[in-house]
DNA sequence: ATGACTGTCTTTGACAGA
């Protein structure tokens, strides 16, 4: 079963680009972020002619995420579900998760997330992705455990180490590689979450996920590595392989993300 | 060279993104 989770820098901009990847690869779910409209003016009718269940919460020209899934969701979360809601106000429209039940797991919940930016370094908005990720840590603690089979997948804004960079140099403590955001995300995973493009590739250097628009960086593949698919333990034996589809990167008019997939035997 | 690109809205420039 192969899923997904693409940063496609607004659905209005990427629809038919999003509907081609999806006809091609065939993914049974594929996790969306920064659609950039709001929860009701997603084109969810693209996607459910591709026979796909259409789960979305965004906002008004930002942020927005989706999950589309082959199969229904039994259950369905936005945002932290209650947990210190008054402090995060646009969390609805950066995490969202369904539990859905297969054939030889009962109940998986996948989640398609988008942390915040944090530009520039040291602003309140740089201390507000560092709360948020933490928050994100205990809104784990607090609704699942490190044994629950869980898919956390999306654009983290974090970049956890030096391979996952194309310079460690030019970028150190530049947004999305500075030292406060790496232990955070190193204390998410610490709930009990795997990296899974390091659990198959432990040191293989050169994978990224997004290059800048400018700089022809692309081209150079000077890129960073921030959209991740992060897996429980029970999931470990049960993936097959990971992979960064570069492909879309180099498309006409493409989103600055490339999509990241995974192939699971369940 | 405080640049370079792209998408959005307060739209014909400002801003956010990473």
């Amino acid at each position: 079963m192969l899923i997904g989770t693409w940063n496609v820098n607004s659905i209005k901009i990427r629809r038919e680009q999003v509907e081609k990847f999806l006809s091609e690869k065939n993914l049974y779910i594929l996790g969306i972020q920064e659609t950039k409209v709001r929860t009701e003016e997603f084109p969810g009718f693209s996607f459910k002619k591709l026979g796909y269940e259409v789960y979305h919460q965004g906002g008004k020209g930002r942020n927005g995420v989706a999950l589309l899934s082959k199969t229904k969701a039994e259950e369905i979360i936005a945002g932290f579900k209650g947990l210190k809601e008054e402090d995060f106000p646009d969390a609805k429209e950066r995490i969202i998760g369904i539990k859905i039940s297969l054939k030889n797991l009962k109940e998986l919940w996948i989640f398609s997330v988008y942390i915040p930016n944090g530009s520039p370094v040291s602003s309140d908005y740089y201390f507000y992705k560092l709360q948020f990720l933490w928050n994100f840590r205990e809104f784990l603690e607090v609704n699942f455990s490190k044994d629950t089979p869980l898919i956390i997948m999306g654009d983290f804004n974090v970049a956890p180490e030096e391979i996952d960079v194309y310079d460690p140099e030019i970028l150190r403590e530049n947004i999305c590689f500075t030292e406060r955001e790496r232990k955070v995300f190193k204390a998410l995973l610490d709930f009990g979450l795997i990296d899974a493009l390091r659990l198959k590739y432990p040191d293989k250097k050169g994978i990224f996920t997004w290059w800048d628009y400018q700089f022809f960086a692309f081209n150079k593949n000077q890129g960073m590595r921030l959209d991740h698919i992060l897996i429980t333990e029970p999931l470990a034996d049960k993936l097959k392989d990971i992979w960064v589809e570069k492909t879309p990167r180099g498309w006409k008019k493409p989103s600055d993300h490339a999509p990241v997939l995974a192939e699971f035997k369940f």
